[in-house]
DNA sequence: AATGCTGACAACCGCCGCCAG
DNA sequence: GCTGGCGGCGGTTGTCAGCAT
C-alpha cells in the first residue's frame, strides 16, 4: 500500500562480503539437519547474520554437495556454447543441462572465457569486418549464429585445446600461504585449472558415475585446498542428487557418501607431513573413508553426525590438537554444530583472519 | 622488486514470476 | 482479481591472484 516492496532483509543487520568458514559451517550444518524450506527464515534459525538470499546463493553456488567444481571440460564448454545459441542468456536453463554446474559458474565462464573465444574466432573467420558477425555469434538466440558456429566450431575446439595446453597449464592455484580469511576465493582454489587436467579425470575412480562426482574434480595438486569441497562430499548424507530439492526433506536420509573417487586424494593427504602430524585429521579422514563403504554407518546416525562434524571441523581447520586454547575453541565450534544451541558468534572482521586464525580458531594449517 | 594489468569468480543487486491468502 | 512474500534469475560489481612490464 504505497510502501513498495519491503527489502528482503535489513542491510544494516547483515554481514556482507565473502563468507567465512565458520559461516559456511553453520549453513551447511543447518541445511544438513533442517533443509532449506524457507530461505528468508533460515539465517535467523541458523544463527547467521546473513541475508536469506545470500545464504541461498552461497549454498547453491558453492556449498551444495553436488556442485561440480574445477575448469570446464571441452565437452562442457561445447555444450554451453551450443545451448547458448539456442537458449541465450538463460543460464539456469543451460545449467540444467550441465549436472553439477551452477548458472553463476556458467555465466562467469561465458563472460570471461567463451565469449571472447567466440569473438576472436569470428574475427578470424570474417576478417572483412562484417559488423553482424559478433552479434551473430554472441547474441543469445540468433538463429543466424548457427552458420558461423558450425564453421567455427572446429577452430573453437582447437583453440580451446590450445588454450588448455597453454593458458591453463601456466595457471597456478592461488596460494593460501598468508590466509586472510577463509573466503571462497581461498577455498575454491581446490579446483582451479591445474597443470594436469587429464590427471584429474583419470584419478577419478567413478568419473562416469552419474552420481556426485565432485571428488573427481579435485585438484590433487593442492589437496589442502579441498577442505570445503571434500567435507561437502562427506556431508552428503542426504541424496543431494536432485539439485535444489535435495535437502527439503531431511528425513529421507540415504546415507550416501560418494567419496570413493578421493582415494588418491587421501593417499596424498597421507603423504603430507602436517596431516601426518595431525592425528585427529587422519583419524577422521580414515573414518571418512570407511564411511564411504558403509562401515561407519553401523554405529548409528548420531555417531555419524559426530564423526562428520569432527571431520568438518578438521576440514575447516578448526584444529584442536595444537593447544588448549584451540581445543576449547574446537569445543566451542562443536557447540555451533548443534543448531539448537547457536552459541557462538560469527562476526569476524577480515583483519582477524590475517594470521590464519579466527579468534581462537585455527583456520588452516601453516605450511 | 615494484607496479600495473588482466582474468577469474564469488557475491550483490534488482527485477520477475509464482503462489498463497 | 489483488496483494504481498518468496524464490529464482540475470546483470553487474568487487576483489584478488597471477602475469607482464
Amino acid at each position: 500500500m504505497g510502501k513498495g516492496r519491503a527489502p528482503c532483509c535489513d542491510k544494516t543487520q547483515v554481514i556482507r562480503g565473502p563468507w567465512s568458514s565458520a559461516e559456511d559451517l553453520k549453513l551447511v550444518t543447518f541445511i544438513q539437519k533442517h533443509g532449506h524450506e524457507n530461505w528468508r527464515a533460515l539465517p535467523k534459525q541458523a544463527g547467521l547474520l546473513r541475508c536469506g538470499k545470500s545464504c541461498r546463493l552461497r549454498w547453491i553456488n558453492y556449498l551444495r554437495p553436488d556442485v561440480k567444481r574445477g575448469s570446464f571440460s571441452k565437452e562442457e564448454e561445447d555444450t554451453v556454447i551450443t545451448l547458448h545459441q539456442t537458449l541465450g542468456n538463460k543460464w539456469s536453463k543451460i545449467a540444467s543441462h550441465l549436472p553439477g554446474r551452477t548458472d553463476n559458474e556458467i555465466k562467469n565462464v561465458w563472460n570471461t572465457h567463451l565469449k571472447k573465444k567466440l569473438t576472436l574466432k569470428d574475427e578470424e573467420e570474417s576478417p572483412n569486418g562484417d559488423e553482424s558477425k559478433e552479434s551473430s555469434s554472441i547474441s543469445s538466440s540468433s538463429s543466424s549464429s548457427c552458420t558461423i558456429m558450425s564453421s567455427g566450431k572446429r577452430n573453437l575446439e582447437m583453440e580451446l585445446d590450445h588454450q588448455k595446453n597453454q593458458g591453463s597449464s601456466t595457471k597456478r592455484p592461488r596460494i593460501t600461504e598468508n590466509v586472510k580469511d577463509s573466503s571462497p576465493r581461498e577455498v575454491s582454489n581446490q579446483c582451479r585449472p591445474t597443470n594436469k587436467p587429464k590427471e584429474l579425470s583419470s584419478s577419478s575412480i567413478s568419473s562416469n558415475n552419474s552420481n556426485i562426482t565432485i571428488s573427481s574434480q579435485v585438484d590433487i595438486s593442492r589437496p589442502e585446498d579441498d577442505q570445503i569441497g571434500s567435507l561437502l562430499n562427506f556431508s552428503a548424507q542426504y541424496d543431494f542428487h536432485n539439485s535444489s530439492e535435495e535437502v527439503s526433506k531431511p528425513e529421507e536420509i540415504t546415507a550416501e557418501i560418494p567419496f570413493e573417487s578421493d582415494y588418491d586424494f587421501w593417499n596424498m593427504l597421507d603423504s603430507l607431513s602436517y596431516f601426518q602430524s595431525n592425528e585427529v585429521q587422519l583419524e577422521n579422514a580414515e573414518a571418512c573413508q570407511s564411511s564411504n563403504y558403509g562401515d561407519a554407518y553401523s554405529t548409528g546416525e548420531e555417531d555419524q553426525n559426530k564423526k562428520w562434524l569432527r571431520y568438518l571441523e578438521n576440514e575447516l581447520g578448526l584444529d584442536a590438537t595444537k593447544d588448549e586454547n584451540q581445543e576449547s575453541s574446537l569445543n566451542n565450534a562443536a557447540e555451533t554444530l548443534v543448531p539448537e544451541s547457536f552459541q557462538y558468534e560469527i562476526p569476524l572482521k577480515p583483519a582477524e583472519f590475517q594470521s590464519g586464525t579466527i579468534g581462537n580458531f585455527h583456520l588452516w594449517p601453516s605450511l
